[in-house]
DNA sequence: AAAAAGTTTAACCATCTGGTTAAATTTAAC
DNA sequence: GTTAAATTTAACCAGATGGTTAAACTTTTT
């Protein structure tokens, strides 16, 4: 039948279960919800997606891929090092910003199942090794401080990524719950995340 | 009637609360599943706390001032200010070595209901004005790089903070999941962190 | 020993929730 | 226009879950 109006449908659903799934998790999630967003019924909701947990693992995958940005671009590029981390940290944090509730749901669902964490990163075939290779030739090279590549990838990740999952804490705390306010401060880390890092590590 | 034995009892009902709520969050916890930790009855539960609500609140606010450390003795000190963030920093990863389901629970529910948030960090009276302030008095001092205060205070949580929270993910992306190797480099970030930190803003 | 509080047992209730079903209706394909 | 698929409607089911209740038993207090 009407391959169109059928891919238009699947897509509503999975929009509607990424909008909710990413803000309330798997636990906090209702069946009936996902269908009120998409503007269907319960019905043809399991119609499609046969349980809430094969919906929910459609969307983790999805999810996750999402934030793992097209390394392989970067890395391989003639650019130095200075140049390409920099880059990484803008482009990570614009993508933060475009989906801010991304790291909350990868934090919480994480933690709640990680076997199905591993599966996905095997059926995925995501591999970092060569970033942290790509880390240690700059050390030998004397271009960026020497230290274990996993501490400063895990560095970067961390100053990206925790201000968006703590939002709500940090924006109180810091921003007297001033929302432009903190939206205006995670813009401008682009900037200072990247000024925060390379001081630390460049050498000269 | 038996003071110690309601103490006792009560005491039992919180840990075990802590225990449940803290690794599963409100969502995912079932009151039957702290009474059978706690080594109790339902009935009991509710005997002692009458609602699921009112228990996790109590959890709440406990775990929730446990993650402030006694800054104060801390920044009213006469150490100088590189030695002030290395004990921070160590103190802090310390708490979370001894405590490591703390900053999931508190991500999780602190987006989940940040209204609630709001109202525990007034009744606590969390103040975070004192220590901003003390890192800027060392940037006009310059001893430290000149920096929006928050950027800094943000970088040292996000630094601390993350590695924990995000456990299971980059144990398996950058540890091919051995659980062991993981926690020696949780337990050597006292040491890197507060370097990577100090090489980025200390001053000559 | 009597009273009071602590605790258990077990049944029970109302509600929510994921999921199913069947019949009716609409929409598109042929 | 017939057929098949897409969608809606609405009722239903089973299990889980938060919470209650009442009666019995135990422990501690007095």
């Amino acid at each position: 039948m009407n391959e169109a109006k059928k891919d238009n449908t699947e897509e509503k659903i999975l929009n509607a279960a990424q909008t909710v799934f990413t803000q309330k998790g798997m636990d906090g999630t209702r069946m009936q919800e996902i269908a009120d967003e998409a503007g269907i019924n319960k019905a043809l909701l399991h119609y499609y997606f046969r349980s809430k947990q094969k919906l929910f693992e459609a969307i983790f995958s999805k999810v996750f891929s999402q934030i793992f940005p097209d390394i392989k671009s970067l890395i391989y590029s003639e650019k130095p090092i200075d140049e390409k981390l920099g880059v990484f940290i803008e482009k990570y944090i614009d993508l933060l910003m475009r989906n801010p509730f991304l790291p909350t749901f990868i934090l919480k669902e994480v933690n709640r199942d990680p076997e199905f964490l591993a599966s996905v990163i095997k059926k995925q075939g995501i591999n970092p090794a060569d970033i942290l290779q790509l880390l240690e030739k700059e050390m030998e090279k004397g271009q960026i401080r020497k230290m274990d590549p996993r501490d400063l990838m895990i560095n970067i990740l961390s100053l990206s990524i925790f201000p968006f999952a703590s939002r709500p804490l940090m924006q109180i705390m810091f921003f007297s719950n001033d929302k432009k306010a903190y939206k205006e401060f995670l813009v401008q880390r682009k900037e200072t995340v990247k000024s925060f890092v390379l001081n630390s590590i460049l050498l000269k």
